[in-house]
DNA sequence: CTACAAGATCAATATTAGCCACATTCCTCT
DNA sequence: AGAGGAATGTGGCTAATATTGATCTTGTAG
């Protein structure tokens, strides 16, 4: 039968490509011990499975002028799927909004906001965040730096 | 002089990168209201600038077998500078660790883990985390799903 | 032993990047 | 207004690479 979970190989395939998707298939076979071709065909299927759902640019943060990231915890006052509703497509429309987790605990979602500096969070917040209906409490936290970015999950061999 | 700052077709580049990295010069240029050869030129200028940090594969946390993320906010005993080097190096080092903050606040550093299930986060805190001499505490916080994921910064126009 | 899945190898084709040269446009400074 | 410089537009050429398809080999399970 033909195989469709991922295997050994496929996990060091998206390993490389994590890394650099620049890779060719022949530089990518070398990599995890493939010739080129069956290489390619593996990279196929696991884009055709929505396992590797595209390719991006990783852009620098500080250099394109948004040194900023501030955490945002949010608590909603009720949890209704209207409400709920609402704040994931406000969460969609704005850009300024990176990152969204919705979390167990006391605080419903926990956002990362990407902005350019102080004064503009302060208008993120104020035009944009406070004036969402539901939201019972907003809590922000700074960032003073980056540590670490990772764009490679953890796949570790079992 | 050369031009040598970011200006809006770089931005519209960068956003257009960050959505999709395998666009052609052409279709790039297109959707930036440029000719194929000068938007090559401006985005290998990027690159150079290390503007553009690379170009990676993105994959489907949950396909990949690896669909639980946990948020760590962790506080040391002291700052000082042996203790900040020796906690980013062991950061740096476990791939569990996708994403590292140093923050403002009571807490020092936010953490974003990522693992296939909860007793591996068990595993990973008991293995790695709690032996890691000089951390006062360690709060974790789960996320019951992924909102928004984005890899656009919001590359505003000003 | 047979059947099948996956890999290796090879060939043919087409797309695309990367260069380079040259003309043109746009903007700024004097 | 005029000069200079920076950036773009166009076209042509080459080399690298992806893509596809065919054929052969290997390892394995029934």
């Amino acid at each position: 039968m033909p195989r469709s979970e991922i295997d050994g190989i496929d996990r060091k395939l998206l390993v490389a490509l994590q890394q650099d998707a620049r890779l060719t298939t022949e530089q990518l076979g070398r990599r995890v011990g493939l010739s080129a071709s069956p290489c390619a065909r593996r990279v196929r299927l696991l884009e055709a499975a929505g396992v590797i759902k595209g390719y991006v640019a990783v852009v620098d943060q500080s250099k394109a002028g948004l040194p900023i990231s501030v955490f945002v915890s949010i608590k909603l006052e009720r949890q209704r799927e209207e409400e709920l509703d609402r704040f994931a497509e406000a969460v969609a429309r704005w850009p300024e909004i990176v990152d969204c987790y919705l979390m167990t605990g006391q605080r419903d979602y926990l956002l990362r906001i990407v902005v350019k500096d102080l004064p503009a969070y302060e208008t993120f917040l104020k035009q944009k965040l406070t004036r969402l209906e539901g939201v019972a409490s907003i809590e922000s936290s700074f960032a003073l730096g980056q540590v670490k970015h990772s764009t490679v999950l953890p796949m570790i061999e079992t």
